[in-house]
DNA sequence: AATTCCCGCCACGGG
DNA sequence: CCCGTGGCGGGAATT
């Protein structure tokens, strides 16, 4: 049996760092894969990825290549492809009844060392804002062909990443603040992905400069050191008022467009509005006009505020305008063009935004840039670059030169994948639901199991990301801003290139009890639990029972009582309705707004899983 | 206690 | 008046 290797639901160029992160678990550990079907066990690897090998080398998996790298890449170790992957997974999978479909999800649990707290620490982020972004994220091709179908509607977004729609509201906001879509119609957006980021990044530096922020942040900076560090006198004498001298007047910033992209609806283009994307293109403006590339939220604030509406009295709307950049601050966080540090300051520290480097701009522009092509990504980077280019053609259009042979099973998936995504696009979405929603809130669990499994790994293998005390400054006056920890990437190059990356010794010493996760139950080809096998990978003496779908199946989906059925309590479910008291309130508002026919039903049964380590999420049809 | 930021009420403007 | 949008801030969850 041949089995093509695809991810369901992530868009196809999203798809090969899960791909490599499967050829990265080494050999070893694929022959130990195992997955299930109908109860009937099946191994696993080579039937798989020997399709792939051959366009694919193997050879991330046999040479690390520890050597020097660089910086903004992640080293090659399973932990960093366990990342990747499971950034990479989104809620998005449509039934394909007709199609060999086998739907492989390994979940690494890990024992709980006391199991009593971390009951549900899941419940908030999972319901954040950055965490739907990159679901949201997730569905569509960073790079998309503009020939094709790219509408977005924000109703089935709504609907099948299960969020009330005031949330979509915001992601789209800031996203079309940046030009990555675009408004085309009521309820009806344009994805552009990140075609114009670029382009747009560079106009927004262009007029962030015209304003002055670089030196008005510098004012700002200046009055808060000499008020904190002054015996703290209220001599809060010298007003805004001078941030807005020169020319500037009251010029006020209103959106600023794109030549390409401008407002399709001839409608929607009123003045009061576009707050928030107004606002988050500032605080853009204020990361591309500042040197050391970190603004802290307080001074970004002051900075919105005084611009808005001049004299307006702080404090409430200082509080509120915070409250706003966090929001953005989240979305340009899973975009990732920020990240979060922190400043060292007297009183503690103060949370701050560091700006990431676009990839694409550190390939200057030499070249084409009106393609929808994505740019290279310098093979400086190390070997693996060609699997990457590589894998990516596979998935990508046809008419992309390939320098690999493809082979003829996998040119039959890149199409059918294609087919299935016209498919998708093109389907009626008006106020109309998706009907099929038998098992659509199926993916969406996924997702969240992965998200989740993401931000654990976030947490634990990055503690160093904030904590680090800056213990250099540089030589310049030193403004708060720039005693910014910068540790951030060398560490994990330092930690990780000390263990052989890819190492087939890792997963089994990190992860040790697995237990599989899933799935829904379908009739027909519905998905399967596909898991390591533990025997294999270490001998467990508790070993589990020989899980068959059934018994992973009930050990997600149906154990309500919080008691898993073998005894393990490694995973769990439970109804959102009695997971918080909170779940009573948006009970009742569930019940009021019944009626409306748009309205997704709320069924959310959510995972909770404590002392997540990793895990591999991964589908084959 | 401070920091984050989810949630959803309700206003606003177009149809 | 209805509905799509999204400003806004209470207050809960986290740190």
């Amino acid at each position: 049996m041949i089995f093509d290797v695809s991810i369901a639901s992530v868009h196809a160029e999203k798809r090969s760092p899960i791909i490599k992160s499967l050829l990265a678990l080494g050999p070893d550990c694929l022959d130990s894969i195992t997955y299930y079907c109908e109860d009937v066990k099946f191994p696993l690897r080579e039937t798989h990825f020997v399709d792939l090998g051959e366009s694919i080398t193997m050879g991330p998996l046999t040479t690390p290549k520890k050597g020097r790298e660089v910086g903004s890449v992640d080293p090659w170790t399973p932990t960093s492809n366990l990342k990747m992957l499971i950034s990479a997974a989104s809620p998005e999978i449509r039934n394909r009844e007709k199609e060999l479909s086998v739907l492989v999800c390994c979940l690494f649990l890990q024992e709980p060392e006391n199991g009593e707290e971390s009951e549900k620490m899941i419940s908030r982020k999972e319901k954040s804002l950055g965490l739907l972004c990159h679901k949201f994220l997730a569905r569509y091709p960073d790079y998309p062909n503009p020939a094709l179908n790219n509408d977005i509607c924000l109703d089935d977004v709504a609907t099948e990443l299960n969020v009330e729609r005031r949330r979509i509201y915001d992601i789209m906001n800031v996203l079309e603040s940046l030009h990555m879509v675009s408004r085309s119609a009521k309820n009806r957006y344009t994805w552009h992905g990140r075609t114009k980021l670029a382009e747009t990044l560079a106009i927004l530096k262009q007029v962030g400069e015209e304003h002055r922020y670089s030196q008005q942040m510098q004012q700002i900076r200046q009055r808060l050191v000499e008020k904190e560090f002054d015996f703290d006198g209220e001599e809060k004498e010298n007003e805004v008022v001078d941030l807005e001298n020169g020319e500037h007047g009251q010029k006020e910033l209103f959106f600023v467009e794109l030549p390409g992209v401008e407002f399709k609806a001839a409608s929607v283009n009123s003045r009061k509005d576009k707050s928030l994307r107004v606002m988050s293109q500032k605080f853009v403006m204020l990361f591309l006009v500042s040197n050391p590339r970190v603004v802290s939220l307080d001074v970004a604030a002051k900075i919105l505020i005084g611009e808005d509406q001049a004299a307006d009295q702080d404090k409430n709307k200082f509080k509120t305008k915070v409250r706003r950049l966090y929001d953005i601050a989240n979305v340009l966080r899973s975009l990732k063009l920020i990240e979060k540090v922190h400043v060292a300051e007297e009183r503690g520290r103060k949370p701050a935004f560091e700006w990431l480097e676009l990839p694409e701009n550190l390939a200057l522009n030499s070249e084409n840039t009106s393609t929808a092509c994505p740019p290279k990504k310098k093979g400086v980077l190390e070997p693996r670059a060609s699997a990457d280019n590589c894998a990516k053609n596979l998935f990508s259009s046809p008419g992309t030169k390939r320098s690999f042979t493809r082979h003829p099973s996998l040119i039959k998936l890149a199409k059918s994948i294609q087919d299935d995504r016209r498919k998708i696009n093109s389907a009626p979405s008006s106020p109309v639901k998706s009907d099929s929603s038998v098992n659509s809130d199926f993916p969406n669990k996924m997702a969240q199991l992965a998200a989740i499994c993401k931000i654990e790994l976030d947490q634990e293998s990055l503690p160093t990301r904030t904590s680090v005390e800056p213990s250099h400054i540089p030589l310049q006056p030193p403004t708060q801003e720039q005693a910014v920890n910068t540790t951030a990437n060398p560490i994990p190059h330092a930690l990780l290139a000390a263990q052989p990356s890819g190492s087939v010794a890792y997963i089994p010493a990190q992860c040790s009890p697995l237990i599989p996760v899933l799935l829904p139950q379908q009739r027909g080809s519905g998905p399967y639990a596909v898991y390591l096998n533990p025997s294999s990978l270490r001998s467990n003496p508790l070993a589990r029972p020989q899980p068959t779908s059934l018994a992973v199946r009930s050990m997600t989906f149906e154990d309500k009582t919080g008691q898993s059925p073998n005894g393990q309590s490694a995973a769990k479910s439970y109804t959102a309705a009695d997971a918080s008291p909170s779940g009573v309130k948006r009970l009742r508002s569930e019940l009021a707004s019944e009626g409306s026919p748009s309205k997704a039903k709320r069924s959310d049964p959510t995972f909770k899983v404590r002392k997540l380590k990793c895990a591999i999420y991964v589908i084959i049809w």
